[in-house]
DNA sequence: ATCAACATGCTGAAAAATCAGCAAGACAAA
DNA sequence: TTTGTCTTGCTGATTTTTCAGCATGTTGAT
């Protein structure tokens, strides 16, 4: 299910620095420096994000005299993941439970247009 | 949002230990054993059971001659939680966002009942 | 009661992760 | 050019995690 570059494989720091690029898409060490709770100074920032990088859990690109770290898949790729391995794990496999459980949080808060979508979505995932 | 306690503090070895306790319920040390990863010794899982159970993120059980460790909480509310660490680390919080990634899934199937209360709940959720 | 086959907790060593300091490169302003 | 501010990679020390060995306790069969 997991290789061994997967996230499940990564210490602590690892995977909040990796959330954190998720979460962002793409960012700057800085950036990652900012939000890292009980953040250590900027120069461990770089040695953790050195050595994301030398396991190709993440990517760096150079631009405009700034490294910025991203995901070597897609976001949107990374993401649909992460969210099966937890349907798969916690909900049974069940697409409908989780979504119950997701949407029925007492928080939970859509923008009309993502209530659309996703009237549409359930339409057509509905079993026949 | 997130004590110490938390899932998010825990080091790889603990998470693992931890998740394979949410996957069953409740488990014996030896049946950890078994599920790990490049398991180590009996012993090695012992010490880390120790120290999960120290930081009360697992609670052990005497039952019978044998130790059995689980969740704290109540495995529904570990789903939920699991759930909403998951849209707030990859989703930036946007409940929408992770139900649409979650339903846009091509095999996502959902029964007819589920349709009916999503969708109750989708009208609930969506900003006026 | 004795033995074998388990289970358990503790301890300290080994390995891994984490981190700050430092030297150096790039760039812009003076 | 010189200065100041930003950047970066590397190094090795500190801290945390991981682990196996060992002594002890429990259970159940003979």
């Amino acid at each position: 299910m997991w290789d061994d570059n997967s996230a499940k494989n990564l210490s602590r720091r690892e995977r909040q620095v990796v959330e954190i690029v998720m979460k962002h898409g793409r960012c700057t060490g800085r950036q990652i420096e900012e939000e890292l709770p009980d953040a250590p100074t900027y120069s461990a920032v770089r040695s953790i994000l050195r050595l994301l990088v030398e396991k190709e859990i993440l990517l760096k690109e150079h631009v405009e005299g700034r490294d910025w770290f991203r995901l070597p898949v897609a976001a949107g790729k990374a993401r649909v993941k992460a969210l099966h391995s937890l349907v798969e794990r916690f909900f049974d496999n069940s697409v409908g439970e989780a979504a119950l459980a997701l949407l029925g949080q007492r928080k939970a808060r859509i923008s009309a247009e993502e209530a659309e979508k996703l009237m549409k979505l359930i339409q057509e995932a509905r079993e026949k």
